[in-house]
DNA sequence: CAGATATACATAACGTGTTATGTATATCCT
DNA sequence: AGGATATACATAACACGTTATGTATATCTG
């Protein structure tokens, strides 16, 4: 049986860290056990923060742990249990108690110092020190980014890509219908694939992306449709109109190119017309060439199409916001 | 206020994974309630693997998720109780149960794949994603250690180097007295010493390590004592009878040397005699030459000694298993 | 084939995090 | 000065992980 959180990859990153979160700080229980230490995991952290910062106030120690006030008052209350710290309270101020080591609580922290910190850190360090930076950086970097901007608002914003499934049928000829009929009108052509998207493209062995845009959901989509062995084309490309502006199609179109790279064609090429003057500055930006050949081959598909393009695929990507990898 | 479980370093990697975990989640369960699903985190992963893999289980879901079986049959009936998800009594074994998804079940992962999933997991590559190694790479690469063997399988066996402590003068004493008074003699310079660590030393701008083995606590001892100006002394240096043969001192005198060349000094040597063939061995093994000069200047310390050697500052260190930093 | 053992899942109890709220004391403002 | 507001910590309730144990069903064995 595969692991379903190592699947997810980063959808899945805080309930992986959760896992391994927990099991290593059993196995470190395990550790203070051995050596005849009472004190619980949740315990440790406080108890290391007074040792090594002297004596603190409740609020003190809420920032040094990076914990919640509840959760410091319950350990504290578990060392105080044990004999270990002691609290009193603060003359300039009453609601304020000054948390301090008991000498019981001293001498243990001392014996641990001595006998199992060294050890355990040691292992943690064995395990986790990396050959190019420890995970220790990368957490901590993790950290920084999070305080910048954290995961929901990372979420809400930006774009996103989600591959084809039948749901998004209906999407896929949304989208496109709204700026054909627009522009032109739907060609025979037209219907069939926004119609049997699956038929025309996914089972031929060809792949249709969609963006999400935070807040407003599925707004683009762009397919890669085979139509020659090893030649495939860039067609059905589209946002809502309502979703324009954001940089929402360049997204789309770069991943769509990512995913392109990976798939093994020789020739990827599109058609449009001299009228999405925007479409093509778009195209070209991303590195596509004009190529008359191809508008002599292909150009025929439809009745609009007066411009053809390609893409070099050996070449590397522009330089555009790498999108992450999809959702299968 | 600092970060006590920054200021920790390795020591607390359980406890920083659970901080960073818990508010990545917590994060994450943000967005999964702006986009209006009243699914939990913890729901989450049986769910995803329900999508993925197909019915499973309750024992088949505990192997793909890698959490325990309670916490398997709490997240079902979160599932059940939602109308997400059925269970049915296998035909061949009825203790067995099946789980699978209700169409509910199944438009939601739907919704959630299209709307959700994709954003958030973007959301968490843009920040866990480092320039050469990305932080999910770190945790398989842990988790594989982990499951090779385990931390407190590592922190049992195995030296750790522990810094001078004034609970650690005694043992500082013992442990030389030990194979000074078996080989030679105290002489008045070793008494001073001995006896007053902290002044004859660490006050002076020296440093004292000890070495913890496994199981066995404090085992060995070796200092950098301060002379003349950037001139220091390895000395003092041993390890207890009850520990030898476990490479305590070479693992001790790597951490020492390693040390040293953070200290910023322009000279180590060190005096010995030709009675102490297994140590100088060790000397030479980790760097050390004989120095005549040395011998000539600084050879009068002690009468014991006969031979002296100085350490090569400037050349990288000797590959011995390095070790982990002490815990200051 | 009946009783012992093993297996699959449920339940109980508990540790440790969270958010929401209560209570006593400080501080601010008219 | 006195009432409103803010602050420091305590408490309650709950989420979600754990281990230990209970219960029904399979399977093994003499």
């Amino acid at each position: 049986m595969p692991d379903i959180l190592q699947d997810l990859g980063y959808l899945a990153l805080g309930s992986r860290l959760k896992r391994l979160a927990e099991r290593l700080q059993a196995d470190a229980t395990q550790v203070f056990e051995q050596n005849c230490f009472v004190t619980q995991p949740s315990h440790f952290p406080l108890l290391a923060a007074l040792d090594r910062y002297g004596p603190l106030t409740v609020g003190e120690a809420v920032a040094a742990l990076g914990v919640s006030q509840p959760a410091v008052t319950r350990s504290l209350l578990g060392l105080i249990d044990l004999g270990l710290a002691e609290t009193t309270v603060s003359e300039t101020d009453r609601r304020q108690k000054s948390i301090s080591l008991t000498p019981d609580g001293i001498a243990a922290i001392a014996r641990m110092k001595r006998d199992v910190w060294p050890h355990v850190a040691r292992a943690a360090e064995e395990l986790a020190a990396g050959p190019d930076a420890g995970l220790l950086d990368q957490l901590a970097r993790v950290e920084a980014a999070l305080d910048e901007r954290s995961l929901s608002e990372r979420a809400r914003d930006g774009h996103a890509i989600v591959d084809y499934s039948d749901d998004l049928a209906d999407a896929f000829y949304t989208i496109n219908a709204e700026w054909i009929t627009e522009m032109f009108s739907l060609e025979p052509e037209d219907r069939h694939v926004l119609s049997h998207p699956r038929e025309a493209i996914i089972d031929k062995g060809g792949a249709i992306l969609f963006v999400s845009t935070g807040g407003l959901g599925i707004v683009g989509t762009c397919a890669l449709m085979p139509v020659a062995d090893g030649t495939f084309e860039l067609t059905k490309m589209g946002v809502l109109k309502t979703a324009r502006g954001r940089k929402a199609g360049e997204y789309l179109l770069a991943a769509t190119l990512d995913r392109a790279r990976s798939m093994d064609m020789e020739t990827l090429f599109l058609l449009t017309s001299r009228k999405c003057e925007s479409a093509i500055h778009l195209y070209e930006k991303l590195g596509f060439r004009h190529d008359a050949g191809i508008l002599a081959t292909f150009g025929k598909r439809y009745e609009r199409c007066n411009v053809a393009m390609t893409y070099p695929l050996d070449q590397p990507a522009q330089d555009i916001a790498a999108p992450a990898g999809p959702i299968a």
